[in-house]
DNA sequence: TTGTAAGCGTTATCAC
DNA sequence: GTGATAACGCTTACAA
């Protein structure tokens, strides 16, 4: 009893026995036991899940980053895991995480089905959606401004001349979903048609991103401007207008390395992901530490894009 | 107890009970506490540590993907926390994954001072340093060819009929200082000898990789030929080379994206990180479900690297 | 096939 | 200030 004392810093200890504890501790390489101190201490277990959909997309590195770097500050520990966009296995994430009794989760949801991210069937563990908005559900959630980024760009182009523009991205996962409805908008606001043959949303890597591309860049109508939803589909079309030797104008969402240095053009709807990891770990921390029960008021966090232009004046349109 | 028994899928309990037990875990929502399993069933938390140098890397990113796709398979969680280089934090770390009793883990050393990655000190805990070698230690690690990828490229210039060649690179933690290894080694071969003002090694990021490179060109006798150690120095060598319109042979360690998209040649010495992630998942997946002694026979896997190159001929030497 | 008892390593509570 | 006792929720061993 004494030894817990001390190795938790109680005050209740004299400082000498204190010490002595502490060496013996030293001496025999003992360690408090975490597993059984959480199972006693009820909500601390010391760790946060994250789920994302796929951790070697530089994107959610640093979101990764950006919520570990919070929760080491509160010395909070971080389960990673993968859902590579599979509802199911998020379930089943989340599932486990809940078993493991962790003190909160920040989810990037793989779809639209939510219902088992509801504060009601995690038994009180505080959630924060990042990325991707509710759908259906009561929770924290930080999230870009996806559709005023995509609108922005549109509108750019449109002011540029630009009627023919195709639109590229992955599958409608929410923020994909957003970013499309931007670009309908804007372009319905200046009262122009959608050719709908310029849209393609299926490409998840640059590889098929790049095969997409191409195919409009054959089409006899082919696109004057490019509007890609994320980076992959920003640098598949980036290769398909260099293989092809095409000289059109080049748009997307999320900046990229070396982007700046490509041999065309770029206008991108830039943001600091890093920020957002942050910000879906302040949020979750407050709540944690808080104690307040999830129905309270949900917050929710959007963050701005920029618009960043990088290698020279755009392509005009017609 | 049945229901411990009928959760667990244990072949002595009815049918008829067991689905009765998992029809009211359903409606009451309950699930076990995973926790108190790993307190009374020693030595499987299911859980695994990992720990990296920097999560926003793609290197390290990609690592992780591979780390927690095997992990996965064995439905392991992962415990993922950043080091920084910080030898300090990587000591409080590793005891903190000690604590919490995860089954195994994966390391990338912070630095060479790695006593405290010794099997004696983790209470019997599997290690696998990933990246890195082990330094006055004996425990499983999966590492790259450093020296022969460095050697090998540094042959070709010398081939190439290049002299002066600068060698760029971040701080000498293993890996660089076994590049630079292989580096001198092959210009020792060739009876060359290294201008040690060539030698630039304190650059960890792009920028600070781009001010050393433009410092070495703006050299009375500037270089003919790069050698980066890795991806962040060979992005800002690019850089550098780019702003003074500089064309000189561009060589590195490390593939990244758009490499072949850059419009000077590139040479690098690439290789699968992800691969490397799974290698290292898999020796440590072994010695837990092994349960072998860490101070078996230690296992030690060194992938290859192969020498890429894009955008054309490379620039010769004098 | 099911239930009982003990114990995993910690902490809250209450005596001393 | 320190120590005994019970309890956290589960599983192993054994009895019914």
């Amino acid at each position: 009893m004494t030894v817990s004392r001390a190795l938790r810093d109680d005050p209740m200890v004299l400082p000498e026995t204190r010490d002595r504890v502490l060496e013996a501790a030293q001496q025999l390489g003992y360690r408090r036991n975490e597993l059984a101190r959480s199972l006693r201490v009820r909500g601390s277990s010391g760790m946060v899940g994250l789920l994302v959909t796929n951790l070697a997309n530089p994107f959610y590195a640093e979101l990764a980053l950006g919520v570990e770097t919070l929760c080491a500050q509160r010395d909070m520990k971080l389960v990673v895991s993968n859902t590579a966009d599979n509802v199911e296995r998020e379930r089943d994430l989340v599932d486990d995480l809940v078993a493991r009794r962790v003190d909160g989760m920040i989810v990037v949801p793989a779809g639209t089905e939510q219902r088992h991210l509801a504060p009601s069937n995690l038994g009180g563990i505080p959630v924060v959606l990042a990325a991707r908005r509710a759908v259906d559900i009561q929770v924290d959630c930080v999230m870009l401004d996806d559709y005023d980024g995509a609108h922005q760009i549109t509108s750019r182009l449109i002011e540029e001349g630009h009627r023919r523009i195709a639109f590229v991205g992955p599958p409608a996962a929410w923020t994909s979903a957003e970013r499309l409805r931007g670009f309908r908008a804007a372009m319905a606001e200046a009262r122009l048609p959608i050719d709908e043959a310029l849209l393609r949303c299926e490409q998840r890597d640059v590889a098929t991103a790049e095969v997409a591309a191409r195919e409009l860049l054959n089409l006899e109508q082919p696109p004057t401007a490019f509007f890609c939803a994320n980076s992959r589909n920003t640098i598949g079309t980036y290769r398909a207008m260099r293989a092809g030797r095409n000289r059109c104008s080049l748009n997307g969402f999320d900046d990229f390395e070396l982007a700046d240095m490509l041999d065309v053009p770029v206008r991108l709807a830039a943001y600091d992901t890093r920020a957002m990891g942050r910000h879906a770990a302040e949020l979750l921390l407050a709540r944690i530490q808080k104690r307040e029960p999830m129905d309270q008021l949900v917050r929710q966090v959007v963050l701005p894009t920029t618009i960043v232009q990088y290698g020279g004046p755009m392509p005009l349109g017609s």
